[in-house]
DNA sequence: CCCAATCTGTCATCAGCATGTCATCAAGAT
DNA sequence: ATCTTGATGACATGCTGATGACAGATTGGG
């Protein structure tokens, strides 16, 4: 689930930053609309928060250059005061949800999921396949009923190949989602990490989940 | 247990905020209905003070949306006089309690103590864990039959804890929840505060109920 | 109103683990 | 058979959380 941050004060930012990783998102930060719009079309952001009082090109301005682009991407809005004027110009110009600073944080969290809840059964509490039982609110996974403790890249990682079960990921689109860098070959971090999931979700199971598909990248399926 | 109160009276307002905070609940305070019932969307409210007499929107009016929401929220009413007529227009409307002004704080919180008793384990007046048992009420805790003092963060930090048992939470959710605050990477007083909390409850017992999730949070839960 | 005790948060330091690197091995592909 | 790709175990290290000492704030008693 990644998220992209466009905010020019920098503690604010981090402080955003630091509590959605947390929360289990993977968020990427930016202090300027002109990286923001960029960042956009470079990744596959899920949600986008965005300030409206920025140095160069401002809050609206990404907006409406956001909605003319295919992709829809749910857009909210930070503003410095709780203005109806700015409030209403939002909603007009696309976005799709709006908060005032201050804030808190809890509040914050409800608008994000109010936002992704509705993109579909991926984004439900818990994701299964076969016996694997992944709760997404709990941060607790099981296999044929025995729970698993999962380390914060084993959860990321096992979350993104659940959300797309079935799919054949390539290691680039691993590494961009769960690592945030660009897939470098130098480094064989992906094989190690599927490795020590494998070690906590299909050890001992004779009907693996993850398989590797050789040249292309890794699934997570049923296989019979 | 979060408690949002509607009442444009400042005075009266903040002299209730003050008085439930320190019984221990974390109260949010808004002076007009919009601002309530907008609110209620965004967190996640234990119950409502709702005034009747409210500028803009009446409280009869909030009451009657709060009611088409999915989700049930008590709702205790405020109202200026003690008028047969009101007391009965709110209880067709889905109040759960009445309040006439002039009240005495005391009066008011054997009143909100008997809305939550009856909400479900989370809210029933005992909350237990293995051998620990929470009294909401008493805001006793003991362990093994035997009691044990907490101080007011460590009640409330406990509280959340167990509320949400089983569930990892992170440091984000309960610097917002406990501390109001925007979690800031700056302090560990979560660290801190969950250290002196084990102190109390988890010293010299074999199987711990806190753990840490390393790069998560912590849970409250068994573990065999 | 003042003093003492306790509570609450800050800070510096420490320990342990999660994460990434690397060298080597195994297995498919051609 | 050889080359490429992935698997695996050992290892290094940086980060996260734990911890104890300290200080300001708050509370309660005299």
């Amino acid at each position: 689930m990644k998220i992209l941050i466009i905010e020019d004060e920098v503690k604010l930012g981090k402080y955003l930053k630091q509590g959605l990783d947390e929360s289990g998102f993977n968020v990427d930060l930016v202090d300027n609309g002109i990286d923001g719009l960029h960042q956009t079309t470079e990744m596959d952001y899920d949600l986008v928060l965005l300030d409206v009082m920025l140095p160069g090109m401002s809050g609206w301005d990404i907006l409406k250059r956001l909605r003319l682009k295919p992709k829809y991407l749910p857009v909210i809005m930070l503003t410095a005061r709780d203005d109806v004027a700015d409030r209403v110009q939002g909603l007009e110009l696309g976005a799709d949800d709006y908060m005032s600073k201050p804030f808190s944080f809890c509040e914050l969290l409800a608008r994000i999921h109010n936002q992704l809840r509705d993109k579909g059964s991926t984004h439900s509490a818990i994701l299964t396949i076969g016996d694997l039982e992944f709760n997404r609110l709990k941060r607790k996974v099981k296999r044929d009923g025995d729970s698993i403790d999962l380390t914060a890249k084993e959860f990321a990682l096992l979350e993104f190949l659940l959300t797309r079960q079935g799919q054949v990921l390539s290691k680039s689109q691993i590494a961009s989602h769960v690592w945030d860098i660009n897939f470098d070959s130098d480094t064989n971090i992906i094989e190690v990490a599927i490795k020590r999931l494998r070690n906590k979700i299909d050890q001992g199971f004779s009907s693996p989940l993850i398989h590797t598909v050789r040249g292309m990248g890794y699934v997570l399926e049923l296989r019979s």
